[in-house]
DNA sequence: TTCTCTGCAAACCCTTTGCAAAAAA
DNA sequence: TTTTTTGCAAAGGGTTTGCAGAGAA
């Protein structure tokens, strides 16, 4: 028995398929989040017919795998954006969306600093910023 | 003219009712974030009468005067919480939910300075640690 | 063929709103 | 009385889901 064809639990092969390919090239054309809402309608704009509930669907599946950053923007609509490889942070203009990436070596120490200190295990942690930019700001 | 009877745009008098002293209350019973159903919840289980819609409005007009902290669930939903004076985060157990509030200088001072030199104003920010405590560790 | 994926539309769920009655000033 | 609040129920808006047909392996 190979695990692949009868595992028990075995995930369910993930088929390369048009649409999917549409939302990830969506996704890679730009450099700021997204709403879901947004890739279809760019998708639907370059006539690339996928489904609203497709576009969902697939970028959840990129969200899980962790080939996608997701978070919440201030009234609770997902955003999504391709993610690069290191670990990292994000400072989100909450006007204009422009977005850059942060990484915070101090911050990493911290945060398993306060877990050792609280016999916490097994650490992760969430961190956003939002502000201005300058551009916004006027 | 006194500027509470006739300036102009002034802001309409907020009246202290029943209702909005049970939303402050049920608020004051907790340490953590719950969400306007949850607290809903509470009042119609303590047989306090205040109906939804109240509960969302009340708890916007005190996240707006800064009143209550407002933030959201990596679904969306809206979370509130009376706040402290000091300004913190939360080392939650991703397994029984037991939260410490831990406070962190070194990562409100790497906050401001990354913000400011991208050019960010007006900065926010949430951070929130998860792991197994030591109890659930095992 | 078999199993996954898609599209559509309906269902969900949290949240907001319109409006007439109730309460505060 | 005038003005703000409330409650209800309906509407909104993003997101998820059921299911039958389409497509990949």
């Amino acid at each position: 028995m190979t695990s692949t064809e009868h595992g028990h639990a075995a995930a369910p092969a993930v088929r390369p398929t048009r649409q999917r390919r549409a939302v990830a090239d969506a996704l890679a054309s730009f450099d700021d989040f997204r709403s879901a809402q947004d890739i279809h309608a760019l998708l639907t704009e370059r006539d690339e017919k996928v489904g609203l509930a497709t576009v969902y669907r697939t970028l959840q599946l990129l969200s899980e795998s962790g080939e996608v950053d997701m978070l919440r923007t201030e009234d609770g609509e997902a955003i999504y954006r391709r993610c690069s490889a290191t670990h990292h942070h994000h400072l989100v203009c909450r006007s204009c969306g422009a977005t850059v990436e942060v990484e915070g070596p101090a911050v990493e120490r911290w945060t398993r600093a306060i877990a050792a200190e609280h016999g916490y295990a097994d650490i992760a942690h969430t961190l956003e910023l939002f502000g201005t930019c300058r551009a916004c700001a006027g």
